[in-house]
DNA sequence: ATCCTGACGCGCC
DNA sequence: AGGCGCGCCAGGA
């Protein structure tokens, strides 16, 4: 159950391509659990794989969310991705993983970015 | 099996 | 706009 989850989160944060992320209750959404934000974060703490992206999962509303070793290196790491700053937020609506979506959505009438 | 903790999120103050 | 508290879930002791 739990560990099957554990491995539908790995499986959604792998797909998460570079340039893009996705926030720990997207993930949990794609999982199967809308709620279980909190639960993602978990794991991916626990999570040392190199295979997973865990940088590219963030906080809601832009937030840099946390990093087990250097927070600096995930928000360094997602810059060098070509995820743009807005000071310490991420423009999270230019960037945010949608599975089917391989295109980053325009600006359209974006407010203040 | 139980209790505590923690890379979260959101409503309130 | 920033800080606080409560709710949710899973992992570890």
């Amino acid at each position: 159950m739990s560990d099957d989850f554990t491995a539908r989160v790995l499986s959604v944060v792998r797909r998460i391509p570079p340039g893009r992320v996705a926030t720990y209750a997207d993930v949990a959404a794609l999982a199967g659990r809308p709620r279980a934000a909190r639960a993602v974060g978990t794991i991916m703490r626990r999570c040392a794989r190199p295979d997973i992206p865990c940088h590219r999962v963030v906080g809601a509303g832009g937030r840099l969310g946390g990093y087990a070793g250097n927070p600096l290196l995930k928000r360094a790491l997602l810059r060098s991705e070509g995820i743009t700053f807005n000071g310490a937020r991420i423009a999270i609506d230019r960037c945010r993983f949608v599975p089917g979506r391989t295109r980053r959505p325009r600006a359209r009438s974006s407010r203040r970015a």
